[in-house]
DNA sequence: AGGCCTCGAGTTCA
DNA sequence: CTCGAGGCCT
């Protein structure tokens, strides 16, 4: 049945209604608490939607509609001051042909002459213009919207390095009316501190410590603004004449001042130059104590900047060139469990897509229910995450602040979401897993990890295949694999007679593989690739594997108790050993042979190598090989036994742990010079 | 028993 | 890459 129009009229009235309850309310939290819970963006599609339903239905636009006043209610308590002279926002930029084109614009508009820059640190803090009267520190302003700010004098004065008054006045005597600006901040520390103590006393966390800066900032109490230890770093300095021929210059003047100038800082001949700064800064981001969302690029010559002039936004002699976010905020679509090869239940996050530092995240790993605990992280909830390690998405911390009361705890799972088997968390362990010896989610990843590259190298045997063969039970342990016939595989999806027959292929060859990688294909617990290779040395066969004692395992050298059970149980398994059964007789060799790792030479004997970064004429794989070959050793981790660390491109933590310890870091072009000798 | 030093296991996206 | 835990040395 239609709705009737009066019906519908009340419901856009309602809408209209609650929309602006939640503007106001926002608009509350942002300008009169300093809490801001959802983003300027959010807020604007808020304000857009309200826009539109006034637009279309103008008899329910009311005089106090949050539509119908320009800017925000001013905080109560900071004065609104106009600036003497507008604080431009800076154009963005993503990437390094964005910054090419800048420098192509700067180029034209100084008709070919030479363009040298200054490259800065873009401090993630909020901005500051301060007033300097007979070189007086007089006034404090917040940017604002750029043309007015707040007056936030009595906080500013707090802040230990902005100077109350300058050091160099003999020469700012000629220089009446001094305005500096910069960015006041929170180094990372203080804002751990004030973290710590918000949490304590049952505080809302502010989530980064940009937030957190800008609420310090905002404070009306400035015995509190002067516990947060906020910092700040000037970036300009303005005078009613020009004073400075180059912005490197008026930097150095702003240190002789008494100011803290960024250290980072860079005068350029090129853009060649100034990308290659951008560059170094971003390998340096984590190790400075404050963050920053990337470069300030500037035109140094202040003839050529007023030359140059600014658009009505931003000045044509300046850009931003912004790093790829790394840490975002998105909603928990749900909370899902995986079960691993083990029969690990991992609770995984499904989250609301978001671009994180270069690519879209949609999912992070909780770990555990500890972990899960800790967080208190619940479905429905906005999280912060981050990109630890560039790679792996890790959720820091829950929203509080957003929470509506709708989102719904995790309940761990009482069985196995899978094949519905018992789960098993034994005392002390951090997961619980899957008992269940005939899971199919347990199956289908042992099926993977069968065939991964490490183990028996069956290429083309990925995660759809593995799944359309363990829900087919057309598998239903790893030696079925060898049973597999060209109709069978052909039966599959996908699955034309071309790529089936190389699969076939594939699992043939794998039957050659050597016992090593056929004792870590198994997939027993505590048994990696390491150990795997120590235990086919010591046993020389799949059989004799299968018989030995507890102590004979024990005995081992780097075997202790707890592995030694763990192969035991694994192998007295009647399920497991019919599986070995049935891999001798599919024809899968299953005797040690010379190791193809034993070393063909000794230049390398008893030496220890970790290798880091992206090795660029050698595969990881190539390197060990060529290590392994010379009587070398390749460790994981970088620690006092190390003798050499292979760095490549892009190395991270461990060339620090490398440089802190004082091990001999090598590239790989020395690490191929040294055979050569 | 305590403290390294390793290894194992799980993890994301293109 | 990171965390947790096993193995070995002191």
């Amino acid at each position: 049945m239609p709705k009737s129009s009066t019906e519908q009229q009340s419901n856009i009235a309602r809408d209209i209604e609650t929309l602006r309850a939640e503007i106001l309310r926002h608009e509350a939290l942002y300008y009169v608490h300093d809490a801001p819970e959802i983003t300027d963006v959010e807020y604007d599609a808020l304000m857009r939607r309200l826009c539109e339903l006034e637009d279309a239905h103008p008899e329910l636009r009311t005089s106090d509609s949050p539509t119908q006043r320009v800017g925000g209610q001013p905080s109560e308590g900071f004065a609104e001051v106009t600036h003497p002279r507008p604080m431009l926002s800076l154009d963005n930029s993503y990437n390094i042909e964005d910054l090419r084109a800048f420098d192509e614009r700067c180029r034209k508009l100084s008709d070919g002459r030479a363009v040298s820059y200054v490259a800065e640190l873009k401090i993630d803090g909020l901005s500051l213009s301060l007033h300097y009267e007979n070189a007086t520190l007089v006034r404090g302003l917040t940017r604002g919207d750029g043309r007015r700010g707040e007056d936030v004098t009595a906080n500013v004065r707090t802040i230990q390095t902005i100077p109350l008054r300058l050091k160099n006045d003999k020469e700012t005597d000629a220089l009446h009316d001094i305005e500096v600006r910069g960015e006041a901040y929170l180094s990372r520390k203080a804002f751990e501190r004030l973290n710590l103590e918000r949490e304590e006393k049952d505080e809302a966390k502010f989530a980064n410590p940009r937030n957190a800066a800008a609420g310090s900032v905002r404070q009306l109490d400035a015995k509190v603004v002067r516990s947060r230890r906020l910092a700040f770093f000037a970036y300009d300095v303005l005078a009613n004449r020009k004073p400075f021929a180059t912005h490197h210059a008026a930097l150095e003047f702003l240190e002789a001042a008494g100011f803290q100038v960024n250290p980072h800082r860079a005068v350029c001949a090129n853009i060649d130059e100034v990308i290659a700064f951008c560059n170094a800064m971003e390998a340096e981001r984590d190790r400075l104590d404050y963050e920053i969302d990337g470069i300030v690029v500037k035109v140094d010559s202040t003839a050529l900047q007023e030359e140059f002039g600014t658009t009505a936004k931003a000045p044509r002699w300046a850009i931003a060139y912004k790093y790829p976010a790394r840490q975002a905020t998105t909603r928990v679509n749900s909370i899902v469990v995986q079960v691993g090869r083990t029969g690990a239940l991992t609770p995984v996050a499904n989250l609301e897509p978001v671009l994180l530092a270069g690519t879209i995240v949609s999912r992070a790993t909780l770990h555990n229910e500890d972990e899960i605990r800790r967080l208190d992280v619940r479905t429905g909830d906005y999280v912060n995450i981050e990109k630890s390690g560039e790679i792996i998405p890790k959720v820091l911390s829950v929203v509080t602040s957003r929470r509506t009361g709708a989102e719904v705890e995790f309940i761990p799972p009482a069985h196995c979401p899978v094949c519905g088997g018992d789960i098993s968390r034994p005392e002390g362990e951090a997961v619980s897993r899957c008992v269940a010896a005939d899971c199919a989610a347990q199956l289908k990843a042992r099926l993977l990890h069968f065939a991964s590259r490490r183990a028996m190298r069956i290429e083309g045997l990925g995660e759809a295949l593995a799944e359309q063969m363990t829900t087919t039970k057309l598998v239903c342990d790893v030696s079925d694999l060898y049973k597999l016939t060209l109709a069978d595989v052909i039966a599959l999806e996908r699955k034309a007679e071309k790529s089936a027959t190389n699969l076939l292929t594939q699992i043939e060859a794998s039957k050659t593989r050597e016992l090593p990688q056929l004792v870590f294909a198994l997939g027993v617990r505590h048994v990696g690739e390491r150990t795997a290779g120590i235990l086919a040395r010591a046993f020389g066969s799949l059989t004799r594997l299968e018989t030995a004692t507890v102590g004979q395992l024990d005995d081992v050298p780097e075997i202790g108790s707890v592995v030694a059970q763990s192969v035991h149980d694994w192998f007295h398994d009647a399920g497991n050993q019919a599986l070995c059964q049935r891999l001798r007789e599919a024809g899968v060799q299953t005797e040690y042979r010379t190791s193809s790792t034993t070393p063909t030479s000794a230049t390398f004997a008893g030496k220890q190598f970790v290798l880091t970064g992206k090795l660029s004429t050698l595969t990881r794989d190539e390197a060990r090989a060529l290590i392994e070959q010379n009587g070398g050793r390749v460790a994981s981790s970088v620690s006092k036994k190390t003798d050499y660390v292979v760095a490549g491109e892009d190395a991270g933590s461990k060339l620090d742990k490398a440089n802190e310890l004082g091990v001999t870091v090598i590239d790989e072009a020395t690490l191929k010079g040294e055979l050569i000798h």
